[in-house]
DNA sequence: ACCTGAACACCGTTCAAGT
DNA sequence: ACCTGAACACCGTTCAAGT
């Protein structure tokens, strides 16, 4: 009855996961998956699909506490038995769901803009989609980096860099990073309400009441600092990474093998 | 019955938030905290620091989904009715308690380097410890932003930066960024085994088998992408972040106002 | 071959009752 | 004033039994 989960030390079995079932997510997982013909083949009157649509609608529309498998099967009128059919586990079906709630990354920028534009306009498309859906936000747990969806977004990036002059090396690591630094906005985001105006007044208040001998800067500039959005730091930290992509494209040119 | 999490879209009262108890991790849940001396005066036989105690070295030997209410009363030998003394929620619990598992952000770097460098260092601390503690990251959601640990670290890196030239506003946005930056790397990789020896070799063989039509640069540089390793991924984009922040000084130099 | 009903071993949370 | 026992309404997962 090991229940799995991203953070948790890995059971441990005495023999190394000898022909264990691979945990969703891993690239064994992913390559597994397409290789298994006969699950999608016969006419069935309850898809795959289906499931994952039911799943969707429920994560926007009730969060992801709400994303219980009772509540899937009610909503497509079945039982929860008959999900456990499609997919092998929970966690299964989240890896599958968010994968295909990633699929926005595909959509391609304005033409005529140059590799940083590019990069940019596609980075604020990415947080723009996770703001809009903060349940698949708070499910993403890079289990899905290998997936169809995010494959095609790092063969867009990839392209993107290194037509930019970046070996392939460091196009994957930057693309990598800027996904990065996207969803790790998003999330220390998630349990926060900027939107709320009262916010922003507590914070100040927050700051203002430190012990000024620890923390002066912050009693110093309570103001300024409890005004600082999320949607700021963002700016602030992408243009930051851009120009250190900048940095590094001009460093390959002049070592360039 | 609400069950409030983050990412779901909250259960919107008639009356807008009318004097309800603030939601764990905001600054209004932060400041009532304080001014709340009788809960921690009398002398009890069971105390918050007790609890958070228990609760971390569940989290550290056994993992996110072992840290409930069960386990952790079991292990301090009393019923779980007991913890909502100490604690209004689980969520209140994981709150305080990710708050105090962040204490290592107050480490100071090797003195005589340079802001980067000590930019630098911190993050790295910061990233490892983590690593180290799976379990806590699985766990960040920003709600600890406004903890007297994550204050702590905000002090330091505001000075930092505003040591370095740029004005409170950016030298915030930067902090934050940065650390958006280490959260977001580290739990991007949570749910995967780079460790695992196996999984670079599947992901090669994942990448070669891709679709040369739809996906050619995953095809062609498979074996490249495959041994691009998390380590890798960050220290490329940590060098971009300070890189473009360098830049920024400079340029804050030239309009300074 | 597919789906169901019913159960199992868990959750977080509450509250009257004990001391 | 503090803690407990026992319950409540939920979870994910399994499996014999139905069709």
């Amino acid at each position: 009855m090991t229940k799995a989960t991203a953070g948790e030390p890995p059971p441990e079995d005495p023999r190394k996961n000898q022909r264990a079932e691979p945990r969703p997510g891993t690239a064994a997982w992913w390559l597994a998956r397409e290789s298994e013909p006969a699950r999608q083949r016969r006419r069935r009157s309850l898809t795959l699909d289906a499931v994952l649509d039911a799943a969707m609608t429920l994560l926007d529309t009730r969060g992801a506490a709400a994303l219980t498998m009772r509540n899937i099967a009610d909503a497509l009128g079945c039982t929860q038995a008959s999900l456990y059919r499609h997919v092998r586990n929970r966690e299964e079906l989240v890896t599958l769901l968010i994968d295909r709630a990633i699929a926005v990354a595909s959509a391609v920028p304005p033409d005529g803009a140059d590799w940083a534009e590019k990069a940019a306009w596609s980075a604020r498309l990415f947080r723009e989609h996770l703001l809009r859906h903060p349940g698949v936000a708070s499910l993403l747990r890079g289990t899905e980096r290998l997936g169809p969806n995010s494959l095609a977004g790092m063969q867009y990036s990839l392209d993107l860099f290194i037509g930019a002059g970046l070996n392939p090396r460091l196009a994957s690591a930057a693309a990598s990073s800027l996904a990065t630094f996207v969803l790790g906005s998003v999330h220390l985001n998630l349990g926060l309400d900027m939107s709320d105006p009262e916010e922003s007044r507590h914070r100040r208040l927050l700051f203002r009441s430190r012990d000024a001998a620890a923390f002066p800067l912050l009693v110093q500039h309570a103001d300024t600092l409890a005004e600082v959005s999320s949607d700021d730091e963002f700016e602030v930290g992408l243009n930051a990474l851009l120009t250190g992509f900048r940095a590094l494209i001009q460093n390959s040119d002049i070592t360039r093998d």
